[in-house]
DNA sequence: CAAATTTTGTTGCTTTTGTCAAGCAATTTT
DNA sequence: AAAATTGCTTGACAAAAGCAACAAAATTTG
């Protein structure tokens, strides 16, 4: 397989996969909160405690954007922020209890629209779909620093 | 392999592959035409001859929107329309020899991106790599009639 | 066939999302 | 202690996307 072939294979499952990934999107949409949102509760989920700057290394969004939305999901008491006495330039971001509840929802959203997709295969196709993708992910993330949040 | 555990690896995939896909995008953005522009331009050249329903029964934007994204590509030279003489509701939409110059710019930026990501990989990983995604497009996208546009 | 319905596309208006630049306070560097 | 950097915030703005109302043409159907 030559170069122009792999790359044109990847191509076309991006394009594709772009899409599917779309669909999966507007599950999250249905639901008062955006994907950026769901990603920020994600991540803020998993390490308990997190600073915005933390948060920025895995999404990389503009720093005054997230800003924002941080302040909004701590306006709708998602989350909680509290200046660091280490270093008080850095505020300590939470979830509130109500944010894990929201959290659990979302992740089961997500999970519930991934399920629909993989229902329309075959059971022993699902296991192999699980297979394929771990194999991509070690290619292609494996010593990666952000492989440690999944 | 249970369900839960083939749901989570699937997950964890698409929480990475967004990203990265994201930093794909971001090529296409320095090149002064946004990703939905690029994959209008993408499918109108490989239809040669389509109309805004046609594209949107793959990109599925509003249709409002993907009017208006389309204007502009017109008045940019890229595209060309004329009313069908069968039915005058619709228009014919084709690449001007401008709009084929872009699109294939476009398309070796997109190439380019492609080509670094794999470059870090050992050459025989990346044909398994390929053939990884392929057998992941033939589980989900087989019957597909989007398929055809890859 | 004529009225009702559907399809295709357009436009005005609004919201959402994201960017840029300036700035402040705390920390680190020199 | 002055200068530079870091973490975060804000205002102003631009781009992307969605909603609703509409017109023109085609199709359905009574």
């Amino acid at each position: 397989m030559d170069e122009m072939e792999i790359i044109h294979t990847i191509r076309a499952f991006n394009r594709n996969y772009v899409r599917s990934i779309g669909l999966l999107e507007k599950t999250m949409l249905n639901s008062d909160y955006s994907l950026t949102e769901s990603q920020i509760l994600f991540i803020v989920h998993q390490q308990k405690k997190t600073t915005a700057t933390d948060i920025n290394k895995i999404l990389n969004l503009d720093e005054g954007y997230l800003s924002r939305i941080i302040k909004k999901l701590i306006s709708k008491s998602l989350l909680t922020k509290k200046q660091s006495p280490v270093d008080k330039r850095c505020y300590e971001i939470m979830m509130t209890k109500k944010g894990i509840k929201v959290q659990e929802k979302l992740d089961q959203l997500s999970t519930e629209s991934v399920r629909r997709v993989i229902s329309t295969l075959a059971v022993e196709d699902r296991t192999e779909l699980a297979l394929l993708f771990n194999r991509i992910m070690n290619m292609l993330y494996k010593d990666k620093s952000t492989s440690s949040i999944n």
